[in-house]
RNA sequence: GCCGGUUUAGCUCAGCUGGUAGAGCAACUGAUUUGUAAUCAGUAGGUCGCGGGUUCGAAUCCUGCAACCGGCACCA
């Protein structure tokens, strides 16, 4: 006999090989129809497996947050047997379920287009009226491969020779269809349900190697109620809203055109944004002993062939041939020609570490596929610095970059932040030992960060060709991560320059290089803060940040007296005196994102008085001039500054 | 780079099976002097992404290219 648990504690004999179902039955025949699957010891199973040995068990109702992924995953079978119903000869292939939904991967000589998915869509539907139940069995390997070659599903059959022999392959049968699937799965298709919509379609590599056939991808999202479908599909409508192309458009920060694929026009708003930011990080970085510096944006080739760069990335680096015919590439990275000034004049062991940092501008050639606004894009400013020191420095460099990053971002309100490890790539430059000391070093790092209570993880072989790194993903306000910040030991680029300090026993010494970032570009980091912020810029950032309306002409002389108030105290204020209603000024400025409106009317005018409507709340509140434009002005200064 | 889609006025979009373009908002002009998210009326505005082709005739059909959008691959 076997003892099995339930969550309230207490524990029941069974004979071994009792299933799940059977066990719900024999408590009551309700609980074994509301139940979808179990969870033994935790673990997600299907209903009908068999219990061999004591073990903890829970019921799973559809309604349990656990059994939405075996809905999605349901879906997605749902989705095959839709399409091979509707269109004969697809190939069927993977069908994971994905944050958010799930997708399919279906090979088809003819793609599937947008306009095939309300069909399919209908036709799940259909599938899940019919509610087939949905069984399991247990193929031999060759049995599977038999029947699914015999099927001409080509990739199952690949799927199945890639299964290491002896293992024995689940098969789960829903009405006629059948798939080869590690489950669980629900007891019936209709359990499914019908909040399920199909999302789009796309091109995806099979295995996601861009060597073999492209498969025609069909995405989806299910829920277990409609409610909470139509909150998804809002939430999707809220991220368009937050959208930094269309805000940037909006509020009048910046445009792309078709002359310049990846390359920013900034205008006004946006540039003064942009440089409030840098201004922001000259700063901080100023009183961490970090020196700035600048160096040239075209390079000798050699100079490119010396780092690496030249083997490993020429495909991607913009270059340009003069008449002379000498080979120049606009650089790409900034840290060869920071090894240049390093090298410039002859350093101690006294000297070190050296801070060079850069907001420098990098080229690189990204594949027209990857451009997206200002997120990924081919020209861009990294707030980039190098720190050359010894071995034994590397700890505490990292640590105090570390710090750095975490101050840098809470001050944009980026509390959520994890740390990963990248380790070494295929394609790499640099001795096994030089690699293995590097990840040693940064291992060390991360282990002291995961005891100071951050979240940290490993990425292998995410490195850089010179040597691993951390990189630092923070989460937005509607949840989504972003990759900035990266600090990357590098072993290798200072010896292949012959870059060397005077050691303590006046010997030559190569330093180390540690390669950092904290925005990573700042193009990407102004996008992802529009968006984090969906418009709404905190005052100090704000590029405009007050306007100030009239309500009649009567009150003009007074309003130009509040802009000049204003702007004595450094803030930025455009006047609105047309002759247009108060509504209409506050809808244009709400709409064009102005944190402040400073509204006057005859009545403010004599007293001296502002009315304050802040962007987001419709309240207004009433103060002096002079006591609205101290809190404004204080509100405006950097946090950095407000600190010193 | 690969797959699919899109490209018409400053913006959002309409324009069926070919008969040389239309709306709303914005802009401009005039009237209105207004109290916290759209005052009224009028006017003007388009190489229909770019190139080639079919046709008596192309925004519409075919074709090449580009940019953008959604994915995939890539991301030093």
């Amino acid at each position: 006999m076997i003892a099995v648990t339930f969550p309230d504690g207490a524990s029941r004999q069974f004979e071994p090989g009792v299933s799940g179902l059977d066990i719900a039955k024999s408590i009551s025949p309700s609980l074994a129809k509301r139940t979808v699957a179990m969870a033994l010891d935790g673990e997600l199973r299907d209903l009908v497996d068999t219990i061999d040995r004591d073990a903890k068990i829970e019921f799973v109702s559809r309604e349990d947050p656990r059994a939405l992924e075996l809905i999605r995953h349901d879906c997605a079978h749902l989705l095959a047997e839709a399409v091979q119903e509707l269109y004969p000869g697809t190939q069927v292939t993977i069908g994971p379920v994905i944050e958010n939904g799930f997708y399919y991967d279906f090979y088809r000589s003819e793609p599937f287009t947008p306009d095939d998915l309300p069909a399919i869509e209908k036709k799940m539907r259909e599938i899940v009226a019919r509610d087939a139940a949905i069984t399991k069995e247990v193929w031999s390997r060759d049995q599977a491969k038999t029947y699914f070659t015999a099927k001409g599903e080509a990739f199952k059959r690949e799927l199945i020779e890639s299964i290491p022999g002896g293992e024995d392959l689940k098969i789960y049968r829903q009405g006629h269809w059948l798939d080869l699937c590690r489950g669980p799965h629900l007891p019936s298709i209709g359990k499914v349900g019908t909040a399920f919509k199909l999302m789009k379609v796309a091109g995806a590599y099979w295995r996601g190697d861009h060597n073999n056939p492209m498969l025609s991808r069909i995405y989806g999202t299910a829920f277990a109620k409609q409610e909470d479908l139509d909150a998804y599909l809002h939430r999707l409508e809220e991220a368009e809203r937050r959208d930094h192309r269309r805000l940037g458009r909006e509020m009048d920060l910046f445009h792309f055109q078709e002359e310049g694929p990846g390359t920013i026009f900034w205008h006004e708003k946006g540039w003064a944004l942009f440089q409030s930011l840098v201004s922001y990080m000259r700063r901080r970085q100023k009183a961490a002993g970090y020196r700035e510096v600048n160096t040239p944006q075209v390079l000798d080739r050699a100079l490119w062939e010396t780092s690496g760069h030249w083997q490993t990335y020429r495909e991607n680096m913009f270059l340009t041939k003069t008449e002379d015919e000498r080979i120049f590439a606009l650089k790409p990275m900034n840290c060869p020609g920071h090894v240049q000034i390093f090298k410039n004049g002859l350093k101690s062991y006294r000297d070190l570490p050296v801070k060079i940092a850069e907001f420098g501008i990098v080229h690189r050639y990204e594949p027209s596929g990857a451009l997206h606004g200002m997120m990924r894009v081919r020209a861009f400013t990294q707030d980039d610095a190098h720190i050359f020191c010894n071995e034994d420095q590397i700890m505490e460099e990292a640590l105090k970059v570390n710090d750095l990053i975490l101050t840098i971002y809470k001050d944009f309100g980026f509390d959520d932040v994890v740390v990963k490890l990248s380790t070494r790539p295929e394609k790499h430059v640099g001795s096994d030992e030089a690699w293995a000391k590097a990840e040693a070093a940064l291992h060390k790092v991360l282990e002291e960060l995961a005891a100071r209570g951050l979240k940290t993880g490993v990425n292998p072989g995410e490195g850089a060709f010179y040597g691993p790194k951390l990189e630092y993903t923070l989460r937005d306000a509607i949840g989504r991560e972003w990759q900035c910040g990266t600090t990357q030991v590098d072993f290798n680029l200072p010896g292949r320059f012959g870059a060397f300090y005077i050691g303590a026993d006046s010997e030559k010494k190569t330093p180390v290089m540690i390669h950092r970032a904290m925005f990573g570009s700042l193009e990407r980091f102004t996008g992802i803060l529009i968006e984090h912020y969906a418009g709404h810029l905190p005052l100090w950032l704000s590029p405009l940040q007050i306007v100030v309306c009239t309500i009649t002409q009567d009150a003009d002389d007074y309003a130009y007296e509040v802009a000049a108030e204003a702007r004595k105290l450094g803030l930025a204020v455009d006047l609105d005196l047309r002759n247009e209603k108060i509504t209409y000024k506050v809808r244009e400025h709400s709409l064009a994102k102005v944190p402040a409106l400073l509204v006057v009317g005859k009545k403010e005018a004599a007293e001296r008085t502002v009315s304050i409507r802040r962007l987001g709340s419709q309240a207004q509140s009433s103060a002096t001039l002079a006591d609205a434009l101290a809190a404004l002005a204080a509100e405006a200064t950097p946090p950095d500054v407000k600190e010193a």
